[in-house]
RNA sequence: GCCGGAGUAGCGUAGUGGUAGCGCAACCCCUUGGUAAGGGGUAGGUCGUGAGUUCGAUUCUCACCUCCGGCACCA
């Protein structure tokens, strides 16, 4: 094709990204335009842009146009490339397994899934068929084909080939639209596109990793469907790295950690999702409840301590009950009157505000409980320590005066901000969470109450400066709220801390104060979990340090070693030293071991460094006649002999900080 | 809750229709060693629970419990 064709009606101006302009016939492929600017580009083009609009290379162009063409360097690529495998997968399966109907197939973060009803369940076993079957249909480098159908006929078709579930989708579509059907080789689907021009470019680096459940369209009361994931990459060094990543992830997953450092336990004879917390556990808890007994004074907090039961009253009066009845324990009954496991304290912590008048003086009133409660969660969604039955959480209620709640709102926002810049937790983002106004049954129908909160709430974000994002249909019955979001090591969201504006206990609760002109006036509550709850908090602890915690939360803090039991003596009063220094910032003095085991020192070191102790201090016969202690770090990086004063001062300092030290 | 997979010693694993091995950990002995696994030995299992099939079940079947991967749910 010439480069400069005549400019004439039946022609078009093409554009490249580099302003550079070429002339082709009209009606001209993407793939002659590649072909025609470079033999490597047609070879390596996938798709193009028309006019920002994602174009098959193999589609005509009738208009001038800007073009960009898409090859496998961009990043758009990857999509792509997953998309046209999932289109392989469902080729495949439905050549391996005939009668069985597609539904959808997106590509998706890392990889692709198809969704397929069939009576027969998929087994792992069938996976390695599968990948075999694709990797033939990539290999026969199948050409694409694009169709336009009108809808109608789109729908006789499917519904006459059996693939009810396509007609059913198309059918969504307004009658009168066309649609888009896309042809490799002799297999067929509704799609909306691009695909590449053929299967072959679809490349080598894909996998099948795992077969699910799910329901029809996203909704339990539908038929559910056999989902196979897959994975899928622009080459095979992008696939092993995202597979490398994949274990690296495993490692660091706080169920296996958990047990690793025994930190916590489950079993069934206690329950499913109701935790075990061992000694190891047990003091990053007592030292996340210190620092927020500390953080919480500073802020103006009060501490109490409820029950874990409470009438069945309460919880009518409170309004959780009819919304929530089901994610509750079975009530006891107890002399003829139903007692719930509270699933939540706000009414607890309500009653201890209204035992006593208040008031304006006195708001905000800040009401603090580490406390426990139980929540009967879907069996199938309990997962480690991320979701629980019964949990521990960092629970408080700020009474406050209707002009004081944004001021409430931020000063928590920043107690959080505190709490994770200690951390250095950074991998979460904030989400006003808002009602859904389609499914208002789920909240309390009083619209200028939520829009007069959500001001509160907003302003308060927008003046604090920290960015979130918004999200209908999360918000609590009660009201709006920010939740901190975070990700499990395997990829699964989960919120970890949250910050809500309650209107409605007010009422529910009569929960007053007394204005300076004696009236009695409402006052808004504010519900905060910073540090969640223990369970989920803990958990995500364990994957953000791998294990291995700051000496603040690290459950020992050092071991000694003695190198031979010739100087047990010394290792001992190093011991005894280390355990009576007094910390401020902790809940006892330091946590410190003696590994008295008859191994050699090189053992005793592997030993300590894979339960990931801060320090090792290696005490030989040199150091006991030096006062010295040699320190080597869980790193493995090795700081010598030093005077025990010396390294007192260097543990204490951290404890105290709870700095963690990059090592 | 739903679909699929799994449960063997504290942990990680092998294995079989004829009641089970291995590694680490534990315990004992030898070794007294200078920065990631010294050597030898001992003990530890009603093979998740219950029922069924069978002459015989850890193995096959069913139910339940628990876990894992998703989906749905998640105040």
């Amino acid at each position: 094709m010439p480069l400069s064709a005549p400019v004439t009606a039946a022609s078009v101006t093409i554009t490249l990204p580099d302003g550079k302009t070429m002339t082709f016939p009209r009606g001209v492929t993407g793939a002659e335009i590649a072909a025609a600017i470079g033999p490597g580009l047609a070879k390596a083009a996938l798709i193009l842009m028309v006019d920002g609009q994602e174009w098959d290379l193999f589609r005509p162009i009738a208009h001038d146009a800007k073009v960009r063409i898409i090859t496998k360097r961009d990043a758009e690529s990857l999509e792509l490339i997953r998309h046209d495998a999932a289109h392989v997968l469902a080729m495949a399966v439905q050549a391996l397994y005939p009668g069985t109907q597609v539904t959808i197939g997106p590509a998706i973060e890392d990889g692709f899934y198809y969704d397929f009803a069939r009576a027969e369940p998929f087994t792992p076993e069938d996976l390695p068929k599968i990948e075999a079957k694709m990797h033939e249909i990539v290999k026969a480098d199948l050409p694409t084909r694009r169709e336009v159908w009108p809808r109608d006929k789109a729908v006789a078709h499917f519904k006459s080939i059996g693939e009810h579930y396509k007609a059913e989708l198309i059918e969504a579509i307004p009658p009168g639209e066309d649609v888009s059907i896309y042809w490799h080789g002799d297999w067929h689907d509704l799609c909306r596109g691009p695909h590449f021009a053929s299967t072959a470019k679809i490349g080598d680096a894909f996998k099948l990793t795992k077969i699910a459940g799910a329901y029809w369209r996203g909704d339990a009361r539908n038929a559910q469907l056999q989902r196979i994931y897959g994975t899928a990459w622009r080459d095979q060094k992008e696939l092993g790295d995202y597979l490398h990543r994949l274990e690296e992830a495993e490692r660091r997953d706080h169920r296996r950690i958990g047990k690793e450092l025994e930190l916590f336990t489950f079993t069934p004879d206690v329950g499913a999702g109701l935790p075990l917390w061992m000694p190891n556990g047990m003091v990053i808890r007592q030292e996340l409840e210190f620092l927020a007994l500390q953080e919480e004074r500073k802020e103006g907090y009060v501490r109490v301590a409820t029950p874990h039961i409470a009438k069945e009253t309460l919880y009518q009066r409170s309004g959780h009950l009819p919304y929530y009845a089901d994610t509750m324990y079975s009530p006891l009954d107890i002399d003829g009157e139903n007692y719930y496991l509270r699933p939540m304290n706000c009414p607890h912590h309500h009653m201890v505000y209204s035992a006593t008048r208040h008031s304006y003086r006195e708001m905000p009133m800040r009401i603090a409980e580490y406390a426990q409660d139980y929540r009967y969660e879907a069996s199938g969604g309990l997962m480690g320590l991320m979701r629980v039955r019964g949990f521990c959480m960092n629970d408080a209620h700020i009474y406050c005066r209707f002009d004081q709640a944004k001021e409430e709102f931020i000063k928590v926002m920043r107690l959080h901000a505190r709490y994770y810049d200690l951390m250095a937790i950074k991998e979460y983002y904030m989400r006003l969470s808002l009602p859904d106004l389609k499914k208002l049954d789920k909240y309390v129908d009083q619209p200028e109450k939520w829009l007069a909160a959500l001001k509160i709430i907003r302003e308060a974000m927008v003046e604090s400066g920290y960015p979130f994002v918004e999200a209908e249909g999360e918000a609590a019955f009660y009201g709006p709220k920010i939740d901190f979001m975070i990700k499990s090591v395997i990829g699964t969201e989960y919120t970890i801390s949250t910050n809500q504006l309650d209107f409605l206990a007010t009422q529910r609760f009569g929960l007053t104060y007394i204005a300076e002109d004696g009236t009695e006036q409402p006052v808004y509550v504010i519900h905060r979990a910073p540090l969640g709850t223990h369970e989920r908090f803990t958990a995500f602890l364990i994957e953000h340090y791998a294990g291995a915690f700051p000496v603040w939360l690290a459950p020992l803090q050092a071991r000694i070693i003695p190198i031979s039991d010739k100087v047990a003596d010394y290792a001992h009063r190093v011991h005894e030293t280390l355990f009576q220094v007094p910390v401020f910032n902790g809940t006892a003095g330091l946590r410190v071991d003696i590994d008295l085991s008859a191994e050699r020192m090189q053992k005793k070191i592997r030993d300590a460094q894979l339960q990931k102790i801060p320090y090792m201090l290696v005490v030989g016969e040199r150091e006991a006649a030096e006062g010295k202690v040699a320190v080597r770090l869980r790193s493995g990086k090795d700081l010598g002999p030093m005077p025990l004063e010396t390294f007192i001062a260097r543990i204490k300092g951290e404890a105290e900080s709870r700095k963690d030290r990059p090592e």
